[in-house]
DNA sequence: AGGAGCACCTGAGTGC
DNA sequence: TGCACTCAGGTGCTCC
C-alpha cells in the first residue's frame, strides 16, 4: 500500500486528531509485526504521554511526544492508521490499539505483518538518529538533478533500482518509481551510468511532480489503501503505467509493456520511454 | 557493488 | 467446493 504520497496522506489525516492530545491507554496484540510489537516500551512512553508532532522520512512515520520519546511507524506492503471510535468493533487484524480522550481510538491494522512499530526513549531519540543512512528527501530543495547524478557516480544498476533504493531517495516505492520514469520518458532499465545531467534533472522534476500530484489526490488506492479517515485516495485513476501491461498507452496508444526488474514488476511504453 | 533468491505474512484471483 | 499456484504498495538477509 503505502508510498511516500499514502504515508504522507496518512500523516496529514492523523495530525488533527492526534497531536496535542494525551494517549490514555494503549493495547497491543501479541502477534510479531516485522520485529516484535514493543509492549513493554508503549507502556512505557506513549501510555500517559502527549503527542506534540507527527514527522515523516520517507516512508516513516515519527510520533514526538512531550517527554523527548518518539514512535516510530512503518507500514509494510498493508499497514493502516485510523481514527475510531472506541465503540466501533476491532477489526481482523488490529494489532495496536491507542486510546484517546472523548473516546476515540487511533487503530493499527496490518493484514501482512510487514510493518514496523519502534519506541526510542528521549536519551536514543536525542543521541541516535535512526534516519542517518536515509537518502534525501525528493519534496525537499536538496533532491536536484545534480544530486542525483552525484550519487550514481561509478554505479551500473538500473535507473528503476536507483530511484527505489531508499539510501539514495527516500519513500519512492514500485508504483511511483514507474510513475516517474514514464513521465520523465525514461526506460526503467537504462543503466545509471549514460544518463546525462539533463535527464537526471528531469527525473528530479518528475518525482516532485508525481509525488505532489499523487499526496494532492489522496494517494493511491490500489486495492486496500484508505486515509486515517477510512476514505480511499484517487491517484490510482492517473495511473500512466503501472498495473497496465498490455493495455494502450494513454499517450501514445502503444501497448503498455511488463518486465521483472530487481524482482520487482515493472511496466514501461516502449515508444513514449527511451 | 549489487543482483538473484528467499524470507517474513495474508488474501485475492485464476485455472483445473 | 477444493486445491495449487501466482501475485501484491516493503525490507532485509545470505550467497555469489
Ligand atoms: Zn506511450
Amino acid at each position: 500500500m503505502p508510498e511516500l504520497p499514502e504515508v504522507e496522506v496518512i500523516r496529514q489525516g492523523l495530525i488533527p486528531h492526534v497531536v496535542g492530545r494525551q494517549i490514555v491507554a494503549v493495547a497491543c496484540s501479541s502477534k510479531k509485526l516485522r520485529l516484535a510489537i514493543p509492549q513493554k516500551d508503549l507502556g512505557r512512553w506513549l501510555k500517559g504521554g502527549r503527542i506534540t508532532a507527527i514527522q515523516r522520512r520517507g516512508k516513516y512515520l515519527i510520533f514526538l511526544l512531550e517527554s523527548g520519546a518518539a514512535m516510530i511507524v512503518h507500514l509494510g506492503m498493508t499497514g493502516r492508521l485510523g481514527i475510531f471510535p472506541a465503540t466501533a468493533p476491532p477489526a481482523l487484524h488490529d494489532h495496536v490499539v491507542f486510546s484517546l480522550p472523548e473516546g476515540m481510538q487511533l487503530r493499527y491494522n496490518d493484514i501482512r505483518r510487514f510493518g514496523l512499530i519502534r519506541v526510542l526513549s528521549p536519551d536514543q531519540y536525542r543521541e541516535h538518529d535512526p534516519f542517518r543512512d536515509m537518502g534525501c528527501e525528493p519534496l525537499e530543495q536538496e533532491f536536484t538533478g545534480v544530486y542525483l547524478k552525484k550519487m550514481a557516480a561509478g554505479r551500473l544498476q538500473p535507473v528503476k533500482n536507483f530511484l527505489m533504493d531508499n539510501q539514495v531517495v527516500a519513500g519512492i516505492g514500485n508504483i511511483y518509481a514507474n510513475e516517474i520514469l514514464f513521465h520523465a520518458g525514461i526506460l526503467p532499465a537504462t543503466p545509471i551510468g549514460s544518463l546525462t545531467l539533463a535527464r537526471w534533472e528531469k527525473v528530479a522534476e518528475k518525482t516532485r511532480e508525481v509525488l505532489l500530484r499523487a499526496i494532492a489526490c489522496g494517494g493511491s488506492s490500489i486495492s486496500d489503501f484508505v486515509n486515517s479517515s477510512g476514505q480511499k485516495g484517487y491517484f490510482q485513476l492517473e495511473l500512466m503505467v503501472y498495473g497496465r501491461a498490455g493495455e494502450a498507452c494513454r499517450q501514445c496508444a502503444a501497448t503498455i509493456g511488463r518486465q521483472v526488474i530487481g524482482g520487482r514488476s515493472t511496466f514501461f511504453c516502449p515508444n513514449c520511454q527511451k
